[in-house]
DNA sequence: ACGCTAATGGAAACCGTTGTCAGATTCACC
DNA sequence: GGTGAATCTGACAACGGTTTCCATTAGCGT
């Protein structure tokens, strides 16, 4: 048997329709309205189309005719090693791949990497509706999916007007953490949070630059923190907060250096994720702190490999949301008032929290 | 400023055209083509476009014409949280990302569920080329891609004839195993293996169904060490082998209890996969089976989690895999003889793997 | 003023379908 | 044989673009 031979000329539904001597229609229908015809004739027109190599209507034509592409678009800006190297994010990537399993239609990922400034990729993609995953509020590859006449369903950032959007509450979350830590007694914290805007900052950043983030999620989150810490009298203008662009366990690490190298009296490592989390644990480990002894370090997404290690963290329902965020989308009939759904978190308390140091009891190698 | 309100009726091209009292040739241009038309009336009508919230030419009119999709279609008839929970399986779909991303391409999801008949997503699917991803050689979905007049790239399995393919060469990886485990002294063995057919079968495995396997990769691996074990005067009849259908850590888990149950004068189990290898290092641990010294455990993939926990393993580059399909699929222009690339693999020896317990040794609380 | 070339915009064919609607055919039944 | 109902079929108009010629105009040297 093997493959049929790939003609010069590729047959198409016309081709087929003379060659059987029907109309097009006929041929047409054979494929999608098996009702509309004889039985016998059908057996006929596709067994022919089998001989001629005929591989079924066009998907593109049949596409545009339809007006109806048969899946839909993600956006996520991010450099892709994130996106497939942080489970959280792998997650949420399951979970949308579920829904749109459920419906039948393909998920298309838009090559869009933070780097390139060229849109057409999203002007490209034959798609029914774009979900986005985390990009910044200025990212031109967003604005690209907000002309598109196609609905679209935001997951986390940034929020927008009048758009869909499904996630955590963020500033709620992150107060559950801030309310443990500062119950246990910490009053010396610093933070490591991801990029806050497209510009790369390794660094300690500045008031200015946290309150105007681009990134919705993480200046949600450092607001959240300045807000329930302030509250506990702890100066917010004086808590030092370190950015990393890359998104990995490495720089988690680095970052916690940085930090505890400068603010050696911190008692408590505020990261807002679980990866950078894991880094600032190899960190401590490095130098010799012991967890939660001489430092408490908490993440936030409550990814498996957390868990596993016992990691104070705040949880959320990464796949749920994913797949919140696919229903979401491809049940958008015309629907009249935009929806945001808030999925739950869950603060999770590890074995990496406990009350801070004393003052006199001996810090680093005594 | 907001989104432009959607028109009742999308503007598209020609009633730009109208409009401008221009020609749809010269709007097209004015998109693709700016060296065309005096740059003074490219301003005119990008202009006009924005004022009347055209977004630009529709992708599906643009593939029909142009005869590119400007996407490529990933099929993989696994249960998708098999697809994103194995980070071999991660891996793999990170380096096709990557590649797309190289060549500004789509990636699309195929919805295909390993239960579902419905093979119509496949048809429906709107790309230029399929990248298949370890499925069945008997799998539905596969025969609708070869119809498909499009280029295919295979990635592990099946083997075809005349279809480009790449992965690694799992005979000689495997031997390196095998060669290991029997230098080591190992004669008693058992094997974990993931599923072998489309009917799940969460079992000892007959003889029959390894060598009928339907999953070419598996079927490769069993036939490679029944080759080296045979060499080493076992007889491979003896050895029992165990199937799970899902590829989880609990099934390796479980299978591990099933083969121990049975057959606890086993010295070494070898595992088709670090996933289920881990598995069987968790029920050991159950067991209170120290490792190696009790129970040597062996992998494939070489997966970060793996290397953590110093499994021995086969390391296969699995981003390279991904990403090696995904450029052999978009450069295949008019090559004649289809492509088979094997990628080299690298036999890692960690501390899971050590002589066998020997027989006057106690082996289970004395 | 003339002819030549280059720049610019337009006419029309084509990409491969689907869907509507009216007309044709068949068939049972009186 | 006539009639109405049931079943098929085919013509035609979209769907929204791209692209290959052509025609027109403008620029310019002589």
């Amino acid at each position: 048997m093997g493959r049929p031979i790939r003609t010069r000329r590729q047959a198409t539904l016309a081709s087929l329709a003379a060659e059987l001597g029907v109309s097009r229609t006929t041929v047409s229908n054979a494929y999608n309205r098996p009702d509309q015809l004889s039985p016998e004739l059908r057996r006929r027109v596709l067994e022919t189309a089998r001989r001629l190599g005929y591989p079924g209507p066009d998907p593109v034509a049949r596409s545009l005719r339809t007006r109806k592409a048969g899946a839909v678009g993600l956006l996520l800006t991010e450099n892709l090693s994130y996106a497939f190297r942080d489970p959280a994010a792998v997650g949420v990537l399951e979970g949308l791949a579920l829904a749109c399993e459920d419906a039948g239609v393909g998920l298309h990922l838009v090559p869009a990497s933070p780097g390139r400034e060229d849109v057409a990729a999203v002007h490209r993609a034959g798609v029914d509706g774009f979900v986005v995953y985390s990009v910044p509020d200025d990212d031109p590859h967003l604005a690209a999916v907000l002309e598109r006449p196609v609905p679209t369903v935001i997951i986390d950032q940034p929020s927008l007007e009048g758009i869909d959007r499904v996630g955590p509450d963020d500033a709620a979350a992150v107060g559950k953490i801030a309310e443990h830590l500062v119950t246990l007694g910490h009053r010396q914290v610093g933070v490591i949070c991801m990029r806050l805007a497209r510009e790369r900052n390794d660094d300690f950043v500045s008031a200015t630059r946290q309150s105007g983030a681009h990134f919705h999620v993480q200046r949600t989150r450092l607001e959240a923190l300045a807000v329930a810490f302030s509250a506990a009298g702890v100066d917010w203008a004086g808590v030092p907060v370190v950015e990393r662009f890359d998104h990995t366990v490495d720089d988690g690490a680095s970052a916690a250096r940085q930090l505890l190298d400068a603010y050696p009296q911190i008692t408590a490592v505020i990261c807002t994720s679980d990866i950078l989390a894991l880094g600032a644990m190899a960190e401590a480990e490095r130098r010799g702190l012991r967890v939660p002894q001489d430092l408490t370090v908490t993440g936030f997404d409550g990814i498996a490999e957390a868990e596993r290690i016992g990691l104070t963290t705040v949880h959320q329902p990464v796949l749920e949301k994913g797949k919140t965020a696919g229903r979401l989308l491809l049940s958008s009939g015309e629907r009249s008032a935009p929806k945001v759904i808030t999925l739950p978190t869950e603060l999770r308390v590890g074995r990496t929290s406990g009350p801070p140091r004393t003052v006199d009891e001996p810090w680093f190698g005594g």
